[in-house]
RNA sequence: GGUCCCAUCGUCUAGUGGCCUAGGACGCCUGGUUUUCAUCCAGGAAAUCACGGGUUCGACUCCCGUUGGGACCGCCA
């Protein structure tokens, strides 16, 4: 636990920018936490600082690992590796909380000398009641002070008598102020926090004082989070001071909205990274320009960006005051554009876990070409990863279609026939299968037929894919071959009877 | 109930006293390209800048108030 000189000196001579995230385990990585994240990322990396993870996991009923993991992945996953944290370590080890139990006790201590805190014997139910008639006289729910008044003897009975006690802060009376690098001067009357807890029954510190204190010894030079800690900014300043530490500057965030205007929530969006984003087909490209673009503006037109030109144009000044809400349509189109503008097999690669069809599987294995441009042919109509196998399905299987599709809006039976007659016979006789020869013999034959091109054009492509919406005849020509193109069209031919 | 915060098209936003009869993006509509869908291109509708008062020659921009919304007030973080 102890540092050692070498870190420590580090530690003194280091001027450089230190942030954290500071995620509990109880949940898995919600949207506004990554966001929390990607803002503080990018102020480290672009002040050449450090990004890092502290797990704050003291609440032991709710952490789970898997929760952890989760978390820890998908930050992974958005791109934003930490320098210092769980698994990788760092000088101002350990980053859980639940390993750091030994740290707090000695602040504890100083905080009930310096009478800077009391034990408060008052029982849950005693205060579940206090708060219950204060809200029914409309008053705010604040805790009494009742213990904060009892003697040295008075107090040491109770201990005497192995009562259990919470540990309270003797909030000082007088303002708090400070200067928040998002909202400007804010500042709370320090009465009104009431005397809070800040540790446990149990002996553990709650997030308000451990955070204090683990922000200190981490060094941390920024405290950037969300609009819900504005007021626990003025609390931990104040125990910063009773514990004779510097605060660290903050920097707080708007929330961001369900539709409904209130806090972004489980209930009624999807806030999972990993399973409602990451699972159903979300870029992390796209997710990171999304998020950043929620309270972040560059000021300019310009609206995509990668990580790394984030990272050059993030200024915090330039982060809105008011509260954003979140718009998955907004999102939905942003996914579409950053998997156009995937390289081919990046998007093969990065699709392969969303084709669970074992006969489709197998046969991009087999033949990765033909895979490789029945993708390119279904790229640019996809929103999502997900969408990838449904759309590219009809390449690997014989296409399952009404009859009735074949035929074109402006056609009919007899014509279509005649149709898939002649393109039969033209696609039989193609000397080479470029997209060109392809056009030219299609149309060719349409003109012979005295066939308007798109009553052939249409039933062509319908034989080959069995869609109404599908990529083009002639690309689906040049991509399926001869052999199995024929094959198609014949079945379709058959069907028309 | 108290404290604090917020307020420009449906949504994300630009705008820091005159360049704004308010710009961009998503979505929506129309047209073009095209065999379909998607893409792409062109265009359009969409914000009395929440409301009311000031300050000023001039306010979306500054000040005050009102209204509306939100957050926090836990032995959660």
């Amino acid at each position: 636990m102890a540092r050692n000189a070498a870190q420590k000196a580090w530690f003194v001579m280091s001027e450089v920018v230190r942030v954290r995230i500071a995620p509990s385990p109880t949940g898995k990585l919600h949207i506004g936490t990554a966001r929390t994240a990607l803002f503080n990322y990018l102020f480290a990396k672009k002040h050449e600082g450090k990004f890092i993870v502290r797990m704050e996991d003291t609440d032991r009923e709710r952490s789970t690992d898997d929760f952890e993991r989760d978390i820890l992945d998908g930050l992974l996953w958005l791109g934003m590796p930490w320098d210092e944290g769980p698994e990788v370590g760092g000088p101002a080890e350990p980053y859980r909380q639940r390993d750091r139990a030994g740290i707090y006790q000695a602040f504890i201590d100083q905080l009930l000398e310096s009478k800077a805190a009391y034990r408060c014997f008052c029982t849950p139910e005693e205060l579940e009641q206090e708060r219950a008639e204060q809200q029914a006289k409309k008053l705010p729910p604040r805790y009494s002070g009742k213990c904060r008044k009892l003697t040295a003897d008075e107090a040491a009975a109770h201990e005497q008598a192995g009562k259990p006690f919470t540990v309270r802060f003797a909030t000082p009376a007088g303002k708090v102020e400070f200067e928040d690098l998002i909202r400007g001067h804010v500042e709370f009357d320090g009465e009104l926090f009431g005397d809070f807890v800040i540790v446990r029954s149990d002996g553990t510190p709650l997030f308000l004082l451990a955070n204090v204190i683990d922000d200190h010894l981490m060094e941390i030079t920024h405290v950037l989070r969300g609009e819900d800690h504005l007021s626990n900014a003025g609390k931990q300043i104040l125990l910063a001071k009773a514990l004779n530490l510097f605060s660290p500057e903050f920097g707080h965030f708007p929330l961001i909205l369900n539709t409904d205007r209130s806090k972004m929530s489980k209930r009624k969006n999807p806030v999972a990274i990993s399973d409602d984003y990451k699972a159903k087909g979300f870029l992390p490209e796209a997710l990171v320009n999304f998020i950043a673009l929620l309270g972040w503006s560059s000021g300019t037109d310009r609206e995509l960006y990668s990580l790394g030109e984030l990272i050059d144009e993030f200024q915090i000044e330039r982060v809105g005051r008011s509260p954003s809400i979140f718009d998955l349509e907004k999102l939905t189109w942003m996914n579409g554009y950053y998997i156009r503008h995937l390289a081919i097999g990046d998007l093969a690669n990065r699709a392969e876990v969303f084709i669970t069809n074992p006969i489709i599987k197998q046969a991009a294995l087999k033949s990765p070409e033909f895979h490789l441009q029945a993708l390119s042919l279904v790229q640019e109509r996809l929103k999502t990863l997900a969408e990838v196998e449904e759309q590219i399905e009809f390449f690997y299987q014989d296409p399952v279609y009404e009859t009735a599709l074949l035929i074109a809006k402006k056609s009919n039976r007899e014509r279509t026939q005649k149709a898939l007659t002649v393109a039969l016979e033209a696609v039989g006789q193609l000397k080479e299968l470029t997209l060109e020869q392809i056009e030219l013999a299609l149309r060719g034959a349409a003109k012979n037929a005295e066939l308007a091109d798109g009553e052939l054009l249409w039933t062509v492509r319908v034989a080959l894919s069995g869609r109404a919406a599908s990529p083009g005849t002639f690309e689906l020509i040049e991509v399926f071959g001869r052999d199995e193109a024929l094959k198609r069209l014949k079945s379709g031919l058959k069907k028309l009877g």
